[in-house]
DNA sequence: GCAGACTCTGACCGATCGGTCAATTAGCGT
DNA sequence: ACGCTAATTGACCGATCGGTCAGAGTCTGC
């Protein structure tokens, strides 16, 4: 085995074969994609991606673990720097993240109750609950949740099935898309402030 | 056969089935689903549903039709009506339908384009696009398009997908939800008026 | 150049997929 | 009670599913 950390191939193959899986399970679904699909996608044979990942749920499981690992650092990083850590910049960094694991996102929101089983799914249900509390800062009212929702859903939806709307190359760039974001989710987040609670 | 209106067999099991197949094709997704798992939550043999659907596509076709037209009827009466028909109607109105056919609406929002041969998805497509257009009033700038993404798809991932984050019994009633949304997509939409554009 | 590990693949397995079909059962007009 | 039609079903089909396995190709340290 190579010491060099330099691209291995056994690397190399893995992260071609995580990315087309992911893309098939967030256009297909995860029960909708063959192992033979994100082969022939990859340029692999069915039997080379059961070499590198010991099923389909494990390949499912590392394709989006960066993501979780992302959330659960940005959550992290806020959550203990409680004094100087601001909402606004919580929230860009979370439509950060969002663009960059904008597929990973997906199929967690829109697979998610199905494929409750598995550890890394758990994980991110964990992580997205903690989210909603630093989000919402214990008020929990209706009002709260339905705008957490929203902004979380909807930006994920954007993101990916969304795309399909966008009449052919009016489609913003991914810079546009994060700076709209960033705003456009704040003020969501951010009611005009009633006197109401 | 019977001149009788009154629940026939025949439409009763094919009531049956599109149901038990929506929610199916809303939670593991459209290839996900098997005949099989349709046939058994609705208590039939696989065979008794290619006896009332030619075919897979053709139950789903089926399944998410009311939806559809729903959707067309809403935006034909807003459209023809220019002058009565105010925006917050609209909204409204739309916001009853997206809980009335909150599965149909999530499986075309998370699934419409793998599923984008089928000619009532279109129908669906060409419908979204009208009422982006009625909603946004000719005014396309991008932050329009994420405000109406967002309103869109995060309704729909809150009445479905959105409901497992919600803790055990917390989960607000229908009446709740419609009156949260109608108000919080409203304010979405229209916002603080901002001298720019 | 040789040995041993690493990577990749085709052949194969039982199970399940969507779909066809002939036969059986249930319901209704007469 | 009979006969016709509509409704339902099990048996069956080829294709594909996720997964196993033994072997061929490739690379590296010595």
């Amino acid at each position: 085995m190579p010491t060099d950390a330099r691209t291995t191939s056994r690397v190399r193959a893995a992260d071609e074969l995580k990315h087309a899986a992911l893309e098939q399970f967030a256009t297909v679904g995860f029960a909708g994609t063959s192992l033979q699909h994100i082969a022939d996608e990859a340029g692999y044979a069915k039997s080379s991606v059961l070499y590198h990942f010991a099923s389909k749920e494990a390949l499912l499981e590392a394709a989006i673990e960066p993501a979780v690992e992302g959330f659960e650092d940005v959550l992290e990083v806020f959550l203990s720097a409680r004094r100087s850590g601001r909402r606004g910049e919580l929230v860009d960094r979370v439509v950060d993240l969002l663009l960059e694991h904008r597929e990973a996102v997906h199929v967690f929101l829109t697979q998610g109750q199905s494929l409750s089983e598995l550890p890394v799914i758990a994980r991110a249900n964990v992580a997205v609950r903690r989210l909603a509390s630093a989000v919402c800062e214990e008020r929990e009212s209706v009002d709260d949740q339905v705008r957490f929702g929203i902004a979380l859903g909807g930006a994920a939806f954007l993101l990916t099935a969304g795309r399909s709307f966008a009449d052919e190359s009016t489609l913003p760039s991914d810079d546009e898309m994060r700076d709209a974001l960033r705003r456009i989710i704040a003020e969501i987040l951010t009611p005009a402030r009633t006197p109401s609670n």
